[in-house]
DNA sequence: GCCAACGTTGGC
DNA sequence: GCCAACGTTGGC
């Protein structure tokens, strides 16, 4: 099993939408870059791929699992790139903001930080796990706890 | 095949 | 809204 993560401005797709689109899950296309392309191509079905909201928001949201492998994109009239088809999994009950990725060191080698780009791309194991229990997980990231007035 | 010009993405 | 970092396009 490999693991994702994919990149989607929320005024275009959101986890909500995603949400919405139910067991059937719903098309990933729109991709016009071969990096990401190739990406694409490598998911399995039954891969785990983390939903980050790009632009508004700039955090992991939720997971999205891969329903179908990719296919050539029907947006795409050049029919070179594919497309994919996620459901939704789940929401990560604390967003992972990119603010706190970047300061966790062992993720500052994630493409998300150092090609921002790229909408989709490979995630290691360990940075899984890690992103995974930073969504679930409440903790503090060295930033100072907002005391109750009064 | 090189590279300048242009277009796009996405963080800030 | 700006701009850095990329990617793509097209002239040569």
């Amino acid at each position: 099993m490999n693991y994702w993560l994919l990149k989607s401005e929320p005024d275009v797709w959101s986890i909500d939408q995603q949400l919405k689109a139910g067991a059937k899950g719903a098309i990933w296309d729109g991709v016009r870059n071969y990096q990401a392309a190739k990406n694409l191509r490598n998911m399995k079905t039954g891969d785990l791929c983390f939903f980050y909201h790009s632009n508004i928001g700039k955090e992991i949201v939720g997971i999205v699992k891969v329903v179908r492998e990719a296919f050539i994109d029907p947006t795409d009239k050049m029919k070179k790139f594919v497309a994919v088809r996620v459901k939704f999994e789940k929401k990560l009950k604390n967003p992972v903001s990119l603010e706190n990725i970047k300061k966790i060191e062992q993720l500052k080698q994630l493409p998300l930080i150092k090609q921002s780009r790229l909408s989709v791309m490979p995630i290691d194991s360990k940075s899984w796990k890690i992103l995974n229990n930073m969504g679930n997980i409440k903790i503090n990231y060295g930033k100072k706890i907002k005391k109750k007035k009064n």
